[in-house]
RNA sequence: GGAGAGAUGGCUGAGUGGCCGAAAGCGCGCCCCUGCUAAGGGUGUAUAGGCUUAAACCUAUCGAGGGUUCGAAUCCCUCUCUCUCCGCCA
């Protein structure tokens, strides 16, 4: 959520930030372009609303003086009698333009960082670095892999829950969840990171702390009957740990990790990716949360993304950092980092990670505070990123370690993760 | 799922219609006294919004929402959450 005070005070600077993400971002019937009438409105109704309130506990206290003395005030009490009625009328306008007003600006995006490169299209993400030696040899794709090896079915996906759902078994089902261990005891044990197990299962309110709604409802499952969404990543829960609450300068950075399964209904992807286990309904990340103070967000995105590519590093897995480029960007975060991984059957890099700081922006929303030493709370920055998607990292593990007789070579750092064994040769794991 | 109890400031905990943004204690900040690792005294200590150069001032907030009233932490209704007991259960 952009700040309000900001909002007022520096709308043009503002709204060329915005401009960024597109034009129709600030269009006049945007919620951007609605905000500011609103804003005036509730504004004015309020300064309203107060004199009378003010005007009205001021008589009371004199009325109550009054009777205590034992003196007639029905005057006093006819007069406040009109001014309440007045009063509650426009409390009622004011709150009505201010949840309109607030409503709009949830429908805001994060204004852009400055450092962020200009483009029209993701193809003007700018490429900052590539790490590994892409291997250029014919490679089949994983699901030609898997369903070979017989470790993944995607048959018994569909049946048991639909497309876009996977089984995995036996190597693949371990790999699973070596990865899930190796990912934790790394970020943990090497990165300093504090762990959490935390809830798949959040209200509206987590929800729109961080950013998911109102505007992306669609993209989520929501249970039905009930105040409750599937997460779409580990991001909503572990980051909302902190939401309403003020923290002790002191005591920043906070630096989580978490497993979670994420839940997406890739509703706006229809026919992309429906082949294999890139883009499921259910998928297992593990994700990196930094809260930390405003002058920190963009040295703290540095070290994030650091720590996500460690993990492909150690994994011996070839891949590029991006840096998104102004459309691009997500609606809640001001910047962002993507990790693409070499997925050597198709020719090309493909997001395994995607690392963002959010500024300001998701501390306004959840209510997420901090103090300096005798300081003003103000609004804490929040920082996450994949580190990594699992699903995607097993697909990367199998085609890029796929040998000509058809198993897999598997990362050395994986080995104690998997009974001692160094490669998949059949779906049970074999030294 | 059934029955009961409760929700007040960083914490504990008073407060059943006005003098309550809220006693008292604890914790914490600053000052003083004491000259020694005891204790004492004073003072301050919520959040948001408005108006302001600033201070002052005004408004709101005692789980949330609605109602009664000139006036609500206090009365009424609805909801949420927590705790205890019973039931069920991985």
């Amino acid at each position: 959520m952009i700040d309000r005070q900001e909002f007022r005070r520096s709308f043009d600077e503002m709204n060329a930030a915005l401009a960024r993400r597109g034009d129709d971002v600030v269009a006049p019937d945007s919620p951007w372009g609605k905000a500011r009438t609103l804003d005036l409105t509730q504004r004015e109704l309020k300064a309203e609303a107060e004199t009378l309130q003010a005007e009205r506990n001021r008589v009371s206290k004199l009325i109550g003086q009054k009777k205590g003395a034992g003196e007639d005030a029905s005057a006093e009490l006819a007069a406040m009698g009109k001014v309440s009625r007045r009063v509650k009328e426009l409390e009622s306008l004011a709150k009505d333009a201010e949840a309109a007003f607030s409503d709009e600006l949830l429908e805001i995006p994060n204004p852009l960082h400055a450092s962020v490169p200009d483009g029209s299209s993701e193809d003007d993400n700018i490429e900052i670095r590539r790490w590994g030696t892409p291997r250029t040899d014919t490679v089949p794709a994983h699901w030609d892999i898997g369903t070979d090896l017989g470790i993944l079915d995607f048959e018994a996906g569909a049946t048991l829950a639909g497309s876009r759902f996977t089984v995995l078994k036996g190597a693949a089902a371990r790999l699973e969840r070596g990865l899930m261990q190796f990912m934790l005891n790394t970020h943990v044990d090497t990165h300093g990171y504090e762990e959490v197990w935390v809830p798949a299962i959040v209200n509206r309110k987590t929800m729109t702390g961080t950013g998911q709604l109102p505007k992306f409802e669609d993209d989520l499952y929501k249970l039905e009957g009930e105040d409750a969404y599937l997460i779409p990543t580990a991001e909503v829960p572990v980051t909302n740990l902190y939401q309403d609450q003020i923290l002790d300068a002191a005591t920043l950075p906070r630096r989580h990790c978490a497993y979670t399964p994420c839940f997406r209904r890739e509703a706006g992807s229809a026919g992309r990716d429906v082949r294999g286990m890139i883009r499921q309904h259910q998928f297992d990340k593990v994700e990196l949360v930094h809260i930390t103070t405003a002058e920190r967000a963009l040295t703290d995105l540095e070290e994030l993304t650091g720590h996500a590519e460690a993990i492909l590093q150690a994994l011996e897995l070839p891949y590029r950092m991006v840096e998104l480029c102004s459309v691009d960007i997500g609606f809640s975060a001001q910047k962002t980092y993507d990790l693409e991984v070499w997925l050597p059957s198709q020719q090309c890099y493909r997001e395994i990670s995607s690392c963002s700081s959010f500024g300001q922006f998701q501390g306004r929303r959840a209510g997420i505070r901090y103090r300096e030493e005798g300081g003003k709370p103000q609004a804490a920055a929040t920082l996450n990123g994949s580190a990594l998607a699992i699903g995607r990292t097993l697909v990367a593990i199998l085609e890029n370690g796929w040998q000509e007789d058809g198993s897999i070579k598997l990362p050395a750092v994986l080995h104690p993760y998997l009974g001692g064994i160094k490669s998949i040769v059949s779906n049970t794991l074999q030294a």
